[in-house]
DNA sequence: CGTGCACTTGATAGAACTCAAGACAGGTGG
DNA sequence: CCACCTGTCTTGAGTTCTATCAAGTGCACG
């Protein structure tokens, strides 16, 4: 909860990694990027397991998560939960174009985690839409994909297999992390228990537990520590049935946003 | 696909369906309603299995149900589907508010349907809303509380049993059709075929229909002939861990929304 | 009267869950 | 510095749930 200075020096570049983000989805203007950079100035840090949002509270202004991870999730009465997706660092969360919004399900951190607030984007976006051409539209592709993403997930937990979803939902945060530079070719940060994947894939823990060793012995991923290693994508491709989201592939293949590993995160 | 006249005789009302349902949501201007009325007036009739939207098309403007049963659905490559929601009748689909925004999955007719373009609503809400205060809300309200409706769909496939499953998948679509006035207390449309259902449910046809037995044999669900009879209602909402979703729950209660029966649908 | 589609049933295999216990941290306090 | 937690991960055994295969029924339709 305490004020930090802007610049985390555990992530250098925070501030980019929105702009990172949205670069994939339009053509910013030097106006809209210094905004971006901006929505970082007010960083708030927040320890693992805080609720940013409980299911039903109205939506103030939306925030962007600069370090750390979160999901949304919701609980049945008898405490089974069911998390729909995952915050990652350059998500802006709590956007709605409806005002008077209410949560339909609570977001709550998982690690350690920096937040800012990000009314100006929203305000931005919402009352000065043909000021901020790029930035209207990057946003709005943005929730686009998002929302991709959650029909993604519904097929996981649906249609996959046990060992399909842990590849499906290997790859699909992978390629998230890349796009804002958070993770090589074939490793990435994955900072979460066995318990969260399980539940987010709809599996147990024993089991999430055994097709995660299923898929080291085969020689596809490796998840150890925080962190997994790709060992064979284009198998693993194959098995999951993956196909990167089309609204930015195109700029992604043609370079248009530069991919790199931050320094330290 | 041919023009039908305004009034199909075998749904005496369809142009009120979307007038009940929105009136949950805000009170809405004489106008207003008459606009909600009037975007039935160029019905066109659909077989079923039509395809109303590639995944991946421009949505070009919004529609109206009129009548049928649609869903938006996506396939592995290997064949197996995956169906997210219900399209029911009086339900607004293909209204986005991003322009240039592209299907993130298909949607297609069950059943023979009657649809009709909701351009006009899509133009009044998105260019005056100010003139339409109350079709803007109801429309904002409605896209909310259908996006529920998916993370209801993803709890259900994620962390239910095939039991809970189907319970809370027929509360969910008699509550939907008793807003609509399609459905009486204990007694609903049901025209899906239980391959539907299972690829809505993440079962395979066999299991789901052994679970629809079971339920028959508890006592609580009687699915036939295109129709669901609920046998015990407060039952199966503690089964299926069901609750009404609140932005509409006050007034439904209170009356605010009469419901009765159509006569013939 | 066949034909096709949806539904049903039985038998069997496989996937996933539960229970229970042990191993292996990382952090705390003595 | 070490013993002790606690939380996470791992493993084994047994059970339950769900899928698959295959065959049959029933009904609507041409």
């Amino acid at each position: 909860m305490s004020r930090l200075p802007a610049i985390d020096p555990e992530y250098p570049d925070q501030a980019e990694l929105i702009v990172r983000r949205f670069s994939q989805f339009a053509d910013l203007a030097p106006d809209e990027t210094e905004l971006l950079r901006n929505l970082s100035e007010t960083p708030e840090r927040l320890a693992a397991g805080t609720e940013l949002i409980g299911q039903g509270e109205r939506l103030e202004h939306p925030r962007l998560l600069l370090a750390g991870w979160a999901c949304r999730q919701r609980y049945l009465s008898d405490g089974r939960r069911q998390i729909f997706d995952f915050i990652l660092p350059g998500d802006v969360y709590g956007l709605c174009l409806r005002p008077q919004a209410v949560a339909l399900c609570s977001a709550v951190t998982l690690t350690r985690a920096t937040i800012s607030n990000a009314a100006a984007l929203g305000e931005a976006v919402l009352t000065h839409p043909d000021s901020y051409p790029g930035l209207t539209t990057a946003t709005l592709m943005s929730a686009s994909t998002d929302e991709g993403y959650l029909l993604n997930q519904m097929v996981r937990i649906g249609r996959q297999t046990a060992y399909e979803r842990v590849a499906h939902f290997i790859l699909e945060i992978h390629y998230r992390l890349r796009v804002v530079g958070l993770a090589s070719e074939n490793w990435l940060p994955l900072p979460l228990t066995q318990e969260i994947i399980a539940d987010a894939l709809g599996l147990s823990i024993v089991h999430l537990n055994r097709t995660l060793q299923q898929l080291r012995r085969d020689g596809l991923v490796e998840v150890k520590g925080g962190t997994a290693r790709l060992l064979d994508v284009s198998q693993l491709r194959n098995i999951a049935d993956f196909h990167v989201p089309h609204v930015s592939a195109r700029r992604l293949e043609n370079g248009g946003a530069r991919i790199h590993l931050a320094a330290s995160a």
